[in-house]
DNA sequence: CGGGATCCCTTAGGATACTG
DNA sequence: CAGTATCCTAAGGGATCCCG
């Protein structure tokens, strides 16, 4: 029932007890973004099947990191104060991981909970401090984001329904790219690997001095 | 041969894909104390069944975490500049399952790597800045420890030959509850969950201040 | 002896279908 | 919608063997 363990008491081998078992790390990923539905969860892992994720979910709350949201009508899950605690790591991963992503394979997706940590990975508040307030309605592939920079604080929520903002793009994979500092962001638009939706395409420039994570 | 993936194209996930696999992390946790020959890294993961060992070591080189250090006459495996970066993630993991860390089984063994990286993951600078440098002997089980701290700086080797230092103990699984403070020093000697071997008592106060993980 | 490769068996993971 | 049930495959576990 719990996960296997490895035969050491050291807390490296605990978390990876507790964290470590397949598709485990990326429900929690999911679910630091907010809380979320059984079906939501499916969603934004396309791949993964019904009875691991079942199985994950009931493992994940058998050790603390996360549970079903109480005096909530509908069933919806949410991590613990003590997988709360794992953000950080988490973003920290993200944002290692990021550096090796190469090019996107076709059946590769980009969901909006894992572009929103990406993006709060990437996110450089020392930078952000120094810039105006601003927000970006950005399309990922499928994912469809309202990222507002206000100071060093960052806010990204699925952008639905009327909003306002500075700067509408769409791109893709590019996004990795434009991140990494490998394709400069004038250049992307000349390219049509970012398309401007609305606003000063120099905004651009800002979304990525925002936005940085160097191979 | 590469890592199973996830048909995400994100951070974190490509992460996973990379040191999710299970063992893996914790040959990486190894491989960041220092470089290992393949007999010692199967040592220190005593239920790991070879040929998952090789397989990991060759997984984790293909990827670019690992690599064989070059011009050594011996085969000795070491972490990249890139597995290097690892080392705040896997500290700050470490960190978040020792508290998960609960009473340890009989067949649970501590290691002296992964004793050291829990050291590391527990390590306080902001304290040990305000004390006096001081050298210490540990026996955690079966792993001898020489554990020298000087201002913020933290060296941990093991134990091995002559050295000098102010206190030498000796403990088990007891360190979880000494380092998260459920413990208080001299109350662990006084039930032998600690034995001073040589220096003043008093001087377990002061390792953990310089170790806590609070629950 | 270090550094693996091979064998066989067990268990977890994946695909799909189905149900309260 | 939120999961079970079933079947099948692939990966892990354990022991042994091999080779330079």
């Amino acid at each position: 029932m719990a996960a296997r363990d490895y035969g050491q008491y050291s807390g490296i081998s605990r978390a990876v007890e507790l964290i470590g078992e397949r598709w485990a790390l990326l429900i929690v990923r999911d679910l630091l973004v907010g809380p979320r539905r059984y079906g939501e969860l499916a969603a934004g892992l396309p791949r993964i099947p019904s009875n691991i994720l079942a199985a994950r979910l009931k493992e994940l709350q058998a050790v603390g990191v996360i549970r079903r949201a109480p005096r909530s009508r509908v069933i919806v899950y949410e991590v613990t104060p003590y997988g709360r605690e794992l953000e950080p790591v988490v973003l920290a991963l993200g944002a290692w991981g990021f550096k090796a992503l190469g090019e996107a394979r076709d059946e590769q997706v980009i969901t909006p909970d894992s572009m929103t940590m990406d993006l709060r990975s990437a996110f450089q508040p020392r930078v952000a401090l120094e810039l105006p307030a601003t927000s970006y309605a950005a399309r990922f592939g499928d994912a469809e984001l309202l990222i507002r920079v206000d100071g060093s604080a960052l806010d990204v929520t699925r952008g639905e329904g009327p909003v306002d903002f500075d700067f509408a793009f769409a791109t893709g994979p590019a996004i990795h790219r434009l991140i990494s500092g490998e394709l400069a962001p004038q250049q992307a638009i000349a390219a049509h690997a970012v398309e401007v939706l609305h606003g000063r395409p120099a905004l651009l420039d800002r979304f990525v001095s925002t936005f940085h994570l160097a191979a």
